[in-house]
DNA sequence: GTATAACCGAGACGGTACGTCCGGTCTTCCA
DNA sequence: TGGAAGACCGGACGTACCGTCTCGGTTATAC
């Protein structure tokens, strides 16, 4: 899905002078999530968003400090709105629909190519790391503690391990997976989430 | 462990002329090592080898199509000397031994933190994906996967999930606790196996 | 002489609303003059003057289309200052003394670098040209000429060049050393103006 | 006079490995040239040579600290060509002569531009005056003094001021006037050398 | 009195060029 | 023929300014 660059159908809104011009901001973010799905991350450059966002480089060094922020700017928003972690239930059947949901958007969805993106980045570079656990990875792991601890709570499910290695233990193979072009069926969802996560 | 580029203690024995030089082909493949574990995947250029390894660019291109091959090369090398999959046990301590070892490597042996930054670029490279499969991940699973079937035959541990689920459901969450900065205590190691292979 | 740019000792007074603000104008040029001065054209930028002298850029392109205008404007007050060409006098002395002061200007007054820099950027930019013409050189040696017409009809000088040939007989070793950093002591200026405008 | 830059009439001699590719550098210096004749100075950009020369960047910046050391590079070799200080000679008539030459080539030949646009640089950029002074003004200067001298001590010339101050008396003003776009005619060449060099 | 218009500081914006780094190719010369 | 050396073209990096623009606020003049 490639965005024009230039002429946009509502002709860019009149720049905002002093404000940031929130068409610049969307444009980065849609020019890096298409350059990232149909190119990879490797040609994934500061300059090709540029190019495809119609936007100056500087326009993006002023308001991101490395592409890896923009991709995180993606990520958080797509991911909410794709696999939210459900805050209210506690079911056993909402809990195993949050991990097929998360085993989807690994392996089907376009924008679960960014995580997967960055948690390869975070490899190379410990900002990356850094950045990625303390926007993404940990206030979400914060809320699946929650889902879970209400889950045990209200007598739907139990584990031996701790409530972190309970969930790695059903994320952790969905993402491995992932990470290495298998497929994730839901019978193995369901499967792992029963082999942890038993009522 | 830092290797001295230019001077070595030997003066580097005299060139082979017509056959491929030993010397310089184990001090591409050192520096490859030591800089990745010491200045990470993204610091890890052809050029920053040559110069670490003393040697010509046009050397590493004429034996290596890329730095992945290079450390291909070390992680094969090293990890059959690190954590071999046993060819012929197939007791459950012998197999639950083999997942430990796996978790030793990747949390704690620098040579880990190869496999970790190949499985990391195959996001980014598709080639990469496919050495990475086709060299190392891809014979080494057929030997797990043989190590399981010895230890089902002999009635040593069971699964419901086929071989690779299986497999994935223990080195799945180990692979990435290591990829997200986490420990992976024996414990959960133990906890894991347990839990997909009981006896 | 540094100038602060932010906060001024009486705390710029009030903004005149409708009309030019005339402290405004002043940072400006004031800004320009010691940035040249302290740091070379080079470094002397609109961005930098407008930081230098706590002015928004916006500011400066509306009063002027280049930063080439502004030293204009200063060199056409301040060596109107400090050499004028004496509208009334027609002696030798007279004469002379003038283009003992241009020397002066030239080698030893910062505002002389102004002039400097001016005929240089000249060099490299066609409507820098044309500006330093039409806004100073060209004035300024219609004054010269008519000195010397002056001095010539009261049988105080004579040459057999033309008027501007014997002005850049003179003047031309003067700029010439002073842009080539050497020095133009008054015994020099003395015989040169002694070689060609001799009584 | 534009030059191709991709295919030449002869396909561009192999390039030469390890040494320095000759084809490059005079590319470089002819694209320097046409650029500054053509466009001007203040177009003359690093990048724009080696976009009109065929060249890498990177094999401008190898090679030359700054485009001005290019421009001296061109200079230095034109001006022995278009106008040698005479190292032989000392009649009058060969004297006045260099100057005749000196003139025509300011004001004439575009090579002149460069001396030019040099000479404007150096009031910009203190590096530029030191290797304008070091690697042309100096020598050729030497040469000149030493021309002076020689027509001095066979009597064919005489002067009343030093030899610098002597040779800029008369190069002072054909400089400021090709500076200031005035032209300089032989005749007023032979009356500023007659008039401080006087047999 | 209130509206209008021009001023001002601030700073975002699309661009261009900077000087550096590395990729991958090529050629020379030596052993 | 293999290897050290390194020049070459290409292209991305992150930064500095360019000149244009709009914002929000102030103040003098016009209605």
């Amino acid at each position: 899905m490639v965005r024009m660059p230039a002429v946009n159908s509502q002709p860019r809104r009149a720049r905002s002078g002093n404000q940031r011009d929130e068409a610049a901001r969307l444009a980065v973010l849609h020019a890096a999530d298409d350059l990232l799905v149909e190119h990879g991350f490797a040609k994934l450059t500061i300059e090709a968003i540029a190019r495809e966002a119609g936007v100056a480089k500087q326009t993006i060094y002023r308001w991101w400090p490395s592409k890896v922020e923009i991709l995180l700017d993606t990520l958080i928003e797509d991911s909410e709105k794709r696999f939210a972690v459900p805050a209210d239930k506690s079911s056993v059947d909402g809990i195993r629909g949050y991990f097929r949901g998360y085993a989807r958007f690994v392996t089907r969805d376009p924008a679960g190519k960014v995580l997967l993106a960055l948690i390869a980045e975070a490899q190379h570079n410990p900002e990356t790391a850094k950045s990625l656990h303390d926007r993404y990875l940990g206030p979400r792991r914060e809320l699946e503690r929650a889902l879970l601890a209400r889950g045990i709570e209200a007598g739907e499910v139990s584990t031996e391990l701790d409530l972190d290695a309970a969930i790695d233990a059903v994320v952790g193979p969905i993402v491995y997976r992932a990470l290495t072009g298998a497929s994730v069926p839901r019978a193995l969802v369901d499967a792992l989430f029963d082999g942890q996560l038993k009522p």
